[in-house]
DNA sequence: CCGGGACCCTCCCCCCGGGAGAGGGTGCAG
DNA sequence: CTGCACCCTCTCCCGGGGGGAGGGTCCCGG
């Protein structure tokens, strides 16, 4: 039997956080001294230990290394520490992705937008929709995608889609992906809409969406400048993306603001 | 002027999270109203925020963010944020070390360690020593191992090292590296020290040092088991090392903590 | 058998960067 | 003028730990 102090030398994890693990039902020492609440750890505790402490390491929140210890069958086992290192991998993707934008955004002189005014006239389309979380934008724009291919052999323009502003404030809103087409079919999911009449101020996203919010941010300060107000969902349209060329510096994606002209005093 | 949820939506920055920055001087709105208390952003403050979120998406503290946006100089900033990725670097081979280990260490059946007691007489060598933090143990251990080989051209063994038990329990402590030689000299910080006899518990851990703290373990389980009580800092020998070979998975330290016997009754 | 020091206990506050909600004041348009 | 969206400040919460206060316990040496 080990007291704290020599079982926290044994693992190197702090006496203060094998206290807090025990008190979260993680790792309970093998005896506990009811009259003085010492706590009692047995040798064989220590591969346990060791297996948090590399979970902890790699930011595996304490309930899930939790039900990872809790799971006797190996294979539950590997799969819930796979889908962590799935995480960390995607995360290393944002990660990867902010450095590259953040060099682009320090460049002494980040290179200047062309936004212009364009009037777009009511466009027939056949649609998929659906309320969506901000998170869960990327799984669903591709399922939905995927089924408006299927359903429109032949599209008559580009993709795109109306993204509510509902989304970029409380990371939920309504989302609507379309391709135009002259006879849009109804199948599944897909069904015909007739997009509005708009004004746009459009500009032209180069390259892969990591930093698309910088150029959101441009089209913005333009509208501002040019006493314009947002009304409506905001408009994408894929010109360039994967389904044409892997090459991710050769996408284009449109980018249009629904505006209308403020009264300037 | 932008009010704060127009700037909130076009920098995909919360209200919240603005105010915060505003609080702690990050990024101060271009005009306050002194009565009301509304917070007004200029336009042209969008690309300062932008910066800001990703830095954040670095995980770059907020008293770093600031730094970096308080520099004029283009050098000092690129510096600062080379440093920051220089950080990230380093988690990033801590995460990969702890991901190998975590494999091992899930495996249905870890190899088992040998463990045996060694009797060690008192030994003469040419040594470095000093009080180190934990963090700096490995830049220290570099710069201390090449003064020694400059010092004794003709070592009598393999270089070994001596490390305080504090150093694991409170992140500081004693660490002494050696090389055996029969004429220790006594030049720059090295100098002749004779290490005392000991009985060692003694094994030898294969590969890298990412997980040698599963070995300690093991040790530490073992010394437990045969009722023994550690006297002493543990001493590491470097039988076969980077200096040796690149191939990590050659690399045998050995493991040996002085040890006496424990009466038990 | 006692004293002292190392060890252990619980409890509370702090850190960071953010989220949630309460409770109340403002700006603007119908 | 009234309603509603917007804004303000304030307090509390999270996760995963660190620091310290204040008090009990173990054990070894004298």
């Amino acid at each position: 039997m080990l007291a704290i102090g020599e079982f926290s030398r044994l693992t190197h994890l702090s006496v203060r956080t094998l206290r807090r693990y025990h008190d979260a039902d993680l790792l309970v020492p093998a005896t506990v001294d009811d009259t003085t609440g010492y706590r009692y750890y047995s040798a064989d505790q220590i591969p346990s230990a060791q297996v948090i402490h590399r979970l902890r390491q790699l930011d595996v929140p304490l309930p899930d290394v939790q039900r990872i210890l809790r799971s006797s069958d190996p294979a539950t086992r590997a799969s819930l520490v796979a889908d962590h290192l799935q995480r960390l991998e995607s995360e290393l993707d944002r990660t990867r992705a902010a450095v590259v934008s953040l060099r682009r955004l320090l460049q002494p002189e980040p290179a200047p937008v062309h936004v212009e005014l364009r009037a777009v006239a009511a466009t027939s389309v056949a649609a998929v929709e659906d309320d969506v979380e901000l998170d869960d934008v990327l799984s669903w724009y591709s399922g939905a995608m995927a089924e408006l291919d299927a359903a429109v052999p032949e599209p008559a323009g580009a993709p795109g889609g109306l993204y509510d502003n509902s989304l970029f404030e409380v990371c939920q809103g309504h989302v609507l992906v379309y391709r135009p087409t002259v006879r849009p079919p109804s199948r599944g999911r897909v069904h015909p809409v007739t997009l509005p009449a708009v004004e746009l101020a459009v500009t032209t996203h180069v390259g892969e969406h990591d930093d698309i919010d910088v150029t959101y941010g441009q089209v913005g300060a333009w509208v501002v400048a040019n006493a314009l107000a947002v009304a409506g969902p905001i408009r994408e349209t894929y010109l360039v993306g994967p389904r044409d060329t892997p090459d991710r510096s050769a996408w284009r994606t449109e980018i249009g603001w629904p505006v209308f002209r403020v009264a300037v005093p």
